[in-house]
DNA sequence: CCTTAGAGTAACCTATAGGTGTCATTAAGG
DNA sequence: CCTTAATGACACCTATAGGTTACTCTAAGG
């Protein structure tokens, strides 16, 4: 029903040189947060992906994206 | 903990003259979920704030932006 | 070899997102 | 006046976000 979510935490992390750990602190929540929304195992909260994005300082797109179907099954 | 949720989408909903109805139909939920994430009763999924700022064509930022302490208590 | 850091995952729990339906209120129109 | 559209709010329900703790595995270093 609902498309998924891509993310690119990981290569902003990357970027920053810094682990799910550093990133779950910085922004108030548990590593495991991090962890399981870059692997895509759920889709985290506006709030969280606001706090993300502004951390990175790059707009919510850059660093989420909506998978459409044609994307998704290809 | 986490700081509140702001959102504009009465405003957007207003210049593209759209119900919460016209909206919620347009993004796949229901007019519940616009209604309550408008009154700000809950914190909407990454996946349903990109959707309303893709559909108004907009970044995420705004249409949603965190409210700071400061701002909160104001 | 052992230790440590980083990451994935699993069980478990609680809070809440988001669906349903229904009702009350208001504004606009016949 | 009655009807209809738009909105807010309620009860109720289910799925899941996101927390904790703990285990496993890998890579890097001593």
């Amino acid at each position: 029903m609902h498309p998924k979510l891509d993310n690119r935490i990981r290569v902003f992390r990357a970027e920053h040189r810094m682990s799910q750990s550093d990133l779950a602190e910085a922004i108030g929540v548990s590593r495991k947060t991090i962890s399981t929304i870059e692997v895509g195992k759920f889709v985290p909260s506006t709030i969280i992906a606001l706090k993300i994005a502004d951390y990175f300082n790059v707009p919510v797109e850059e660093v989420f994206s909506l998978i459409k179907d044609e994307e998704e099954t290809a």
